[in-house]
DNA sequence: TCAAAATGTGACCATGCGGCCAAAAACCAG
DNA sequence: CTGGTTTTTGGCCGCATGGTCACATTTTGA
């Protein structure tokens, strides 16, 4: 019988632990991104899983713990799958034109996630206040867009600039369009934005 | 006694249901932002507002149309205030740059309004899956921003672009940063952004 | 002034939720 | 095969929630 509080993680997980929270995390998205988040109960998750509700309760320690899983999830996915694609590049022009290119490919193939990303935002501080660890969220994705810029300007590919501050519009500009073509698919048109935020940093950055 | 299905409106409100409804919006407001969308129940904002739980049931068809009010709210207060100062400019750069300037005033100083706006995102077709409510909210937005860039080609200050598409970018500008410092706050400095915004969309629409 | 309407109260209720557990089943090493 | 371990099941429990109601209080208007 394992014990109700985990003992630090003994042993690796064994292969149907891992199989079974995966499949758990990907059913959650789905079913949150379908009914919302008060919405989907643990029933609802378990029940569109297949599943009996206990299984949840046996592989995550509480709700709130699955839904800290979705999150790491969530961004883990799309972080891996962008800076895939930039690394592939070797100027800082294509690299930054291929981050912006990157990430609204992905939204765009990958509605679910962020529809559930969105109705998640809200939990983020719900366990004990923790304001502090959205910081932790979005911090990785302005560090690397400013990596990408400043190896731009050391090698006068770009120009001189504040590179956080600028990180932090482009940044925002994804996704506040992401955020409306969530709450309104047909009004956004996601690839006509794509090119002109890729335009339109180009020449804000580019060395003349 | 008032019946269950409230007759239509049948007189205008009454002084004190406008008063109680306004307080209670606001107290909800207040609650959300401290405690989150699920930590906030009718029971606690009823106290926080210091009245029975009762009467918000009174004055409320229920939890969703409180959220309703809430969000309707929200949206009025930030759309008459940015509205009013655009108002008063003339010209249609100085119209833009208004625009995104007091968009960044308004987010600084009314932090839990846009705590609670995340917060509720999720929430937003809860009732009947209407995704579709969705777009009517943001909509307005694009809609203001279109209108100054039209009016500012048609009299030859602004260079021909798709002002549609540029607007749907402005205002995911905005959004996407706010979001980060909803997130964030320490991360993020608002007034930088809207500087380089207004700078940056200046530029992009300014003809030569 | 006073009855009727509007508003507020606090207790109550049904419901659904997250979490728990004992027993069954599946899995696996020896 | 076998005994121990992991995993799953399905039902149960306590609790908090949104909503309701009979009654108290205040406001209104003639």
């Amino acid at each position: 019988m394992r014990p109700k509080t985990r003992p630090l993680r003994s042993t690796r997980p064994s292969f149907i632990e891992a199989a079974r929270r995966q499949q758990i995390v990907e059913t959650a998205i789905a079913t949150i991104a379908a009914r919302g988040l008060e919405g989907a109960s643990l029933a609802d998750i378990a029940q569109d899983a297949g599943i009996s509700k206990g299984v949840i309760s046996y592989h995550f320690a509480g709700r709130a713990a699955l839904i800290q899983a979705i999150l790491d999830e969530i961004l883990a996915q799309s972080h891996t799958y962008i800076m895939d694609r930039v690394a592939r590049r070797r100027r800082a022009a294509d690299k930054l034109a291929e981050y912006i290119r990157a990430s609204f490919d992905f939204i765009g193939t990958h509605r679910p996630n962020f529809v559930t990303w969105l109705n998640l935002w809200g939990s983020l501080r719900s366990p004990e206040q923790r304001t502090r660890y959205n910081a932790r969220l979005y911090e990785p994705c302005r560090m690397a867009i400013a990596t990408i810029l400043s190896a731009g300007q050391r090698n006068k590919e770009f120009k001189p600039f504040p590179a956080r501050e600028l990180s932090v519009v482009i940044q925002g500009a994804i996704d506040g369009i992401m955020l409306q073509w969530i709450l309104d698919p047909a009004g956004i048109d996601l690839r006509a934005a794509s090119r002109r935020l890729r335009a339109l940093f180009d020449w804000q950055t580019r060395a003349a």
